[in-house]
DNA sequence: CGCCAGGCCTGCACGC
DNA sequence: TGCGTGCAGGCCTGGC
């Protein structure tokens, strides 16, 4: 499932493919994501330059001249690099050409995705405007997340899965930051000291910049439409692994639910 | 066959 | 009444 690492390894992959070119062709098979890709966009896209590519928690932005096309993957949602002539799958819903050939496509299994266009700054968008603060920049440490905590009662897990406190933490990150950290996911939030939300800040920004520096290795693959390349199926501390001994003490791994999503960690080093 | 996974928006219920 | 917060539902398909 695509994590801020993936969203943004796809960005670092498909930039030099798009930014700068002219938009020749948009193929649209099934307009029914999550939110339907609007009528009309085949025509409002085509003919517009592309500028930069970039990255607002999950969301990647491609600016265009006249507007943001926004896309987000969803669960089970990838966008490769392909021509014109690689066979149509049975998920394949969007395809963008540009000058020279090159075919951005999405795929899409799930439909949990979204396609949508912005005429106006993309920051300002429904989606985007109340996001918190990205987990890899400054406006991200161990004091943002202190007082972005206080007073709340909920899990520290939940808490950092809510893009209101830090955007782009799933539940796989969510979990092997917190393994990181050692510090139990259960704690109550508000409860977390300054040290604590420190050791808890640096260990997202850690567990994500590794996972793009892993990411960064499979580009070759990913532009060759090969596209299967998961390296976020390395192996993981804790995430998926309840039952299973501990990497650091050998402990078995405990599995709970916290808000409907399956929680791991270690009950000896995750205090 | 039924259930589950997952991101994340939306709507509802609750307490101050 | 209104707000912050917490919680559950819904969207989907593939894999077990």
């Amino acid at each position: 499932m695509p994590e801020l690492p993936e969203v943004e390894t796809t960005r670092r992959g498909l930039a030099p493919h798009l930014e700068g070119r002219r938009i020749e062709s948009v193929v649209i098979r099934n307009r029914a994501l999550r939110w339907p890709i609007r009528r009309g966009l085949a025509e409002i896209l085509s003919g517009q330059c592309i500028g930069v590519l970039s990255r607002r928690a999950k969301y990647l932005l491609i600016h265009c001249e006249r507007g943001t096309l926004i896309v987000h993957l969803g669960m089970s949602g990838s966008l490769r690099i392909v021509t014109g002539e690689t066979p149509i799958q049975k998920h394949d819903h969007f395809d963008l050409q540009v000058e020279g050939g090159a075919v951005m496509r999405l795929t899409d299994p799930r439909r949990f995705g979204a396609v949508l266009w912005s005429t106006d700054e993309p920051a300002q968008h429904k989606l985007l405007a109340n996001l918190g603060p990205e987990p890899l920049s400054d406006q991200f440490d161990g004091e943002t997340l202190y007082r972005a905590t206080r007073g709340r009662k909920a899990a520290i897990k939940i808490a950092i899965m809510d893009a209101g406190i830090v955007v782009g933490v799933g539940n796989i990150y969510a979990n092997e930051a917190l393994f990181h950290a050692r510090i139990s996911p259960r704690v109550a939030a508000g409860k977390l000291s300054r040290e604590r939300c420190a050791r808890l800040a640096r260990a997202i920004k850690d567990t994500l910049s590794a996972a793009i520096s892993a990411g960064g290795s499979s580009l070759r693959d990913f532009v060759r439409a090969d596209g299967s390349q998961g390296h976020f199926q390395h192996q993981t501390w804790v995430y998926n692994r309840a039952g299973e001994p501990c990497r650091i003490c050998g402990a078995r791994i405990r599995g709970l639910r916290q808000g409907q999503r399956a929680s791991c960690y270690c009950p000896t080093c995750q205090r």
